[in-house]
DNA sequence: TAGATTTGAGACATGAATGTCTCAAATGGG
DNA sequence: CCCATTTGAGACATTCATGTCTCAAATCTA
């Protein structure tokens, strides 16, 4: 029996394999546990012992893109000021999080029906809301739901992150590549 | 041994199988062979006699997906035209293929490291050309790069096909939403 | 109708990934 | 320095998708 002793590390530890399980994932979603183990630096049997399963682990990453995603919009205080500029404070928060959520968003896909996570539509109505506020402060246009903005913005984090790994797009451009296209789009102002 | 007879219908089933496997891989890509078998209405054995393998269906329906997309591009026409026309005009004719490339998307993750299909780089550079036309136009904004274009066209179409699929947005809406967003963005002209 | 071909259902072996277990080595705290 | 805990490497059984094969039924053709 262990005597429950927290090394202060234990909890880094968890972080540190889960953000290298993300960032093996992101690329390879279907990666095998031995190379996430490996990816990690750490052996299978290890893996197995801090998340039980592949589904354990795959939930773990959903909580943790859940949180950072979470963070990430109380740090842009995506309540105050012009919209246009929540949104821009808002991806540049979500950049961190764009590998994982590009992995959890193909992943998706698998857990459909099990009913969505509750987390994940609470996250949704926060970002719906961003458009919706936008759009009655006569900012945003009326013609593209609030609802398709947010489905947009995922998108085009997606798209970004892996433009950005794959080398097409410059790792520095991330930011204003989204934000500009997301609100401005392709075609030049006349103004 | 057969007489090679062909009826007219070969190709066709092929066709259809194609089709319905797409149907199924795109919103769960992980599906067995008996599953993609089933929803095509056929048996497993059958299946295996026209596809030898997963990865046989795979390039076909990798195949299928590019012939549609130069077809999509031939069909709008890019080349004629005001830009953001022909951006319109092509958006419009992916929309039948949205759902099939919103699976070789996640798909092509797995085939990283096979060096690039020479097809999607053709494809690409087609769509590279379109936007860069634009810019030299005048037409759009010469910050996002013609490549950031076209990666964010790809992932508004995933989004907004798995949108659709989803019952978040309207189907009518589809190409609206894309094209409109693309070109014309969030932020309301206030010209 | 008679013959040829294709299909479906199922059995079968194979390979891969997974989860569990054991034991020796390494790590860390007291 | 000693002891407790954790880790890594590997063996092992299990599960599951896959690909192949067979045979009877269905379909098509002449």
């Amino acid at each position: 029996m262990s005597q429950m002793g927290y090394s202060c590390l234990m909890a880094v530890d968890r972080e540190r394999v889960l953000r290298d399980a993300a960032g093996l994932l992101m690329r390879k979603s279907g990666a095998t546990m031995d190379e996430v183990a490996r990816a990690a630096g750490i052996s299978r049997a290890t893996l197995n012992r801090q998340f039980a399963g592949r589904d354990a682990l795959v939930r773990a990453l959903e909580e943790l893109g859940l949180a950072e995603c979470e963070s990430a919009l109380e740090r842009a205080r995506v309540d105050d000021g012009p919209a246009s500029d929540a949104v821009r404070r808002l991806v540049r928060a979500l950049e961190p999080a764009a590998g994982l959520l590009a992995f959890l968003y193909s992943e998706n896909q698998l857990f459909e029906g099990y009913g969505q996570n509750e987390g994940w539509a609470r996250l949704d109505a926060r970002m719906v809301a961003l458009f919706r506020r936008g759009q009655e402060a006569g900012e945003f246009r009326i013609d593209l739901s609030p609802v398709w903005l947010s489905e947009a913005l995922y998108g085009l984090l997606v798209s970004a992150a892996w433009a950005v790994y794959e080398g097409r797009v410059a790792s520095k451009d991330f930011t204003s590549n989204i934000a500009e296209l997301l609100l401005g789009g392709a075609v030049r102002r006349t103004e």
